[in-house]
DNA sequence: GTATATTATTTTAAGCTTAAAGTATATATT
DNA sequence: AATATATACTTTAAGCTTAAAATAATATAC
């Protein structure tokens, strides 16, 4: 990541914009928008340099790697939680580079299953470790008993969300 | 939010990849990512519903509003964690629409310093209890300790993050 | 069985975002 | 002072993203 040019992303940041007094709801908040971004771009720029692939293919072949069955593309839209459009576009790049093949659904003209090609695949599962191990390296320092509390909580946050709000 | 067309964001999500033999440190991950993905699209949709007003607009003017002295765009980028084009582009924006200024710096004739116009400012605290409320609606029924717990996690893998990788 | 509504997907237009290259000014080195 | 290096910002090209409208196929209501 290194020094700061003003073109890369750098680490000043987000949630530095609060003050003593603030409500500690928003100061969660941007925490954690402040931490996942941090996350986020350490990994983009990790993928372009070491593999020359952009965050959103590697998710959506995550996400077919994941489902070996295959995925609609609106069942892909929900799982990677974008729009519908997003993935009609990332799908046709990845189809073009014959990383993943789209079939029609049998039983229903309206709808295509959408899978991981062999070299999709092998592609894939050479990235993967590596990614993994990024991902791992992240939350050194944190003990289990921090990291499950942490999952916990970010759950329950999530079930308030979604059955309300 | 509400049912679930293809068009809006939806529901089942991201984390849902993972199977129980994954590491701890993904699934912490995918987590997070989801959690604040989940509050980034509300958000955003509230924005526009109520405000008629995009995110990135939004977060560039609270960063003004929380630094009245002005801020210069390479701050604003390292701020909001975004690269300098960005920031370019979305102050040309706001600078259209006059909610910002931006004034030569006197000593270095690169740069320059922006700051929320009366206008701005007067949009921003018009939105700013709402969008407060917003978010402290997220983290009903977490306790305060359980707060102030997730805040030092991150803070930690936060910390980690930035003097090393 | 025809009309109506719903679902699955694509297209479009606008806006966001990045990385890299370009421009201009400022600072450091000699 | 001349040259080199660094800084602040903008532009560009490519790709991502959204919301909304369009298309097409299926399901439902009558």
């Amino acid at each position: 990541m290194s020094k700061t040019h003003f073109t890369k992303i750098s680490s000043r940041d987000l949630e530095t914009r609060l003050t003593e007094d603030d409500h500690n709801a928003l100061r969660l908040w941007l925490k954690l928008l402040s931490t996942s971004q941090l996350i986020e771009n350490n990994i983009r720029e990790q993928l372009r340099v070491n593999f020359d692939i952009t965050l959103p293919r590697f998710d959506l072949m995550a996400q077919l790697h994941r489902h070996s069955e295959g995925l609609s593309m609106s069942s892909l839209a929900e799982l990677m939680m974008v729009s519908g459009g997003n993935v009609t576009s990332i799908v046709k790049q990845l189809e073009r580079d014959k990383l993943v093949s789209r079939t029609p659904l049998k039983n229903d003209n309206r709808s295509f299953i959408v899978k991981l090609s062999a070299k999709g695949k092998r592609m894939f599962e050479e990235m993967a470790p590596t990614h993994e191990k990024w991902i791992v390296e992240l939350t050194e320092g944190l003990d289990d008993q921090r990291i499950n509390n942490l999952i916990e909580s970010l759950d329950q946050i999530k079930t308030h969300l979604k059955n309300g709000v």
